[in-house]
DNA sequence: AGAACTATCAGAAACGTTTGTGATAAGCGA
DNA sequence: TCGCTTATCACAAACGTTTCTGATAGTTCT
């Protein structure tokens, strides 16, 4: 039979249903309902972090005593503040920020999700937005969508769950669906979309200048002489594809350029995918006489690629890129851009989104745009060399 | 005189203090305390977010039957899971993580420390990272501590006040005084150091071979014919920098070849340092050789100003770095490096510490130390050409 | 029929905070 | 002296969960 664990009698213990898949055991004699504890995981170690009720006890004082001492509040004797900021040193207490964001309501947590770290621009803008929301008393949790939309999604879901305050957001590749986005409006939480915008929602934007960026490169192109101008764009849904292909687009028209179809290309933007490309454009009856990379990487392939077929650069074929880059400076040659300065978008971006959680998401949604710079480098300077 | 806000009377409203600066008053009729809100901040929109209260409301049931049901435990009847399921769908309930972490007193996060995200190593490995904290259930939360010891320590308090349940930490380049890992180590948190380690404590660590890489590199460089080899490390207080060292005077003693205390440069691994250590070796009466760059974007940095001045790589002087990326593969000479295998690292990292996590901190602290490999490419590559 | 047992649910306590309200001793003026 | 006023603190409720304990109607067994 089974002994009580409160009474330890043997006598009036009887069965009493199921517990959580366990036998559950009735003691008669004490009133008592209890199951049978296996007593592996028992030493609950709670003693780990100090607590405000550890100090209130420390002192004989109330938690909320503590509380109001260690929160700046007014109504705290010198005397009795002086007592629970010493006890806090000496018991090393950290408080709760789980315990203060559920109780307060506001996590002082921003969510940003993120396609991919690896490439650069994202990095640098991660890198800036970490510290102007450490100046601002903000944490960041970072999601990584790895380019897929099914973890975009998820990404967010877990964001919200988290309850931060506001979320910065970056589109995956993959992502032609928004109601994961709409969920998130729905819930009042703050969104900022930044770089790789949404355009069927009206939300917070930061963008770059893709419209001009991308007519300049192509104008740039146009007055080093070229007139085959070949285009690698991101995937067709992107948005900031279809922008700069308008650019490219009206760059040519200004200079009285016909639109050859063949000459635009969709692309992932994967590594080695300028490899690719760059084999459809040479084996074209006309090959483009300068290209023109959303990424600047793919242009590098490319570039790379024109060497081992002894092409010369910029001469016989000139490229340029979208966003600059340590490699574009240093790659031989060097790679004419579009600068689109990660950190101001990044800094844009967090600024946006602060600003608006500071005003109870009632700030009216805009665009931002951030100039960016054309940078000439030697691999499409013609006239000069 | 004041109305009272309760019962409205004028007559028996008296002052009673002030709280938190503000005026306070009595009612001695309905003897209620009040002070005069301001009524800017007032219409607090609770609502936005569903609870498990309001579920239980709805159903007109009790709030841990609606826990139980939604979490599958077993006392539940299948008619009212069934109810609670479909009402949470209707309501769009979202569980709030802040209240399930402050009572399971776990928060199924992962804190990570890393000192620049800007630099592709610890880009891989956060990515890797991130994707294996979703496969197993973590979240993960970045602190970027921007190669500052302050902020370390600010993000490694953040983490802990947010109750992470572990932390990975690689640490900033200034980090001298350790006492902030101490104090994790203190609360019982389990902590894995990974890359730039801390020798001075008893942590998990996850490192790369780093004296057989840089003894590789060096040995390399000799066999390819280089006697006067120089080396660029980091920082001097770097354990890293350190090991990296030995393995370069080891592979030196090796071949016979005396170390040259002028061969040995420290630096901060900035961007640019490369140029300004370049310099200081063209400049000694007798150049080196062959270097060896701790960073492999320094090494490329170095390959640019020597083929500024026309010399010959690498059968004038020939390069080596630690770490593989694009840069080295796609500069021309491409680079020779010691790839380390950043997803490795980050893969171990992890998995090391979420293993610990599960064992409650018992793991007994190991050293992993990832084998990377000897990619030898056209800066170094005398003899086959 | 009555004891033993089961299934199912409600209620309360707990996690660690913050904040609204009640209470009291002391200070002050009339 | 007595009532108004202040400073200071304790207590309780709340934030949204989970889990422990108590309770009851029904089922099975003898």
């Amino acid at each position: 039979m089974q002994k009580c664990v409160k009474c330890n009698s043997v006598d009036g213990v009887i069965k009493s249903g199921f517990l959580r898949g366990k036998q559950r055991f009735y003691c008669k004699l004490c009133h008592f309902n209890f199951i049978l504890e296996n007593d592996d995981a028992k030493p609950t170690q709670k003693a780990t972090q100090t607590t405000i009720v550890d100090l209130a006890k420390h002192l004989g004082i109330a938690p909320s005593t503590v509380s109001r001492a260690l929160n700046g509040k007014s109504d705290i004797s010198p005397f009795t503040r002086k007592a629970v900021v010493q006890a806090a040193i000496d018991l090393d207490y950290r408080p709760n920020l789980l315990a203060q964001s559920l109780n307060k309501g506001k996590t002082n947590t921003i969510g940003v999700v993120i396609p991919n770290v690896e490439l650069p621009f994202f990095a640098t803008a991660l890198a800036r937005m970490q510290q102007i929301a450490v100046d601002t008393g903000y944490r960041i949790m970072v999601c990584h969508s790895s380019e897929s939309q099914a973890i975009e999604i998820l990404n967010t879901e877990t964001l919200i769950s988290c309850r931060v305050d506001g979320l910065l957001i970056s589109h995956s590749k993959e992502t032609t669906s928004f109601d994961h986005i709409r969920y998130v409006l729905a819930k009042d939480v703050p969104i900022v979309h930044f770089d790789r915008v949404c355009n069927e929602l009206d939300t917070p934007k930061v963008i770059h200048e893709d419209f001009k960026g991308s007519f300049d490169l192509v104008e740039h192109l146009i007055l080093q002489g070229c007139r085959k101008i070949g285009i690698m764009l991101g995937p067709e849904k992107f948005y900031i594809s279809q922008i700069r292909l308008e650019g490219y687009k009206a760059a040519l028209n200004k200079h009285g350029i016909k639109v050859n179809e063949q000459y635009i290309v969709y692309s992932e933007m994967n590594k080695n995918d300028g490899i690719r490309v760059f084999e459809y454009f040479i084996n074209l009856p006309e090959p483009p006489d300068g290209v023109f990379a959303m990424l600047s990487r793919n242009a590098i392939e490319m570039m790379v690629e024109a060497k081992k077929r002894q092409i010369k650069i910029p001469d016989e074929m000139a490229f340029v890129g979208f966003g600059d880059d340590t490699l574009c400076e240093l790659f031989e040659p060097s790679l004419t851009v579009f600068h689109h300065f990660p950190t101001k978008v990044g800094e844009a971006a967090i600024n946006l989104l602060i600003e608006n959680i500071d005003k109870k998401n009632m700030l009216p949604s805009c665009t931002k745009s951030i100039p960016g710079e054309l940078i000439v480098r030697n691999s499409s300077l013609r006239v000069l060399k």
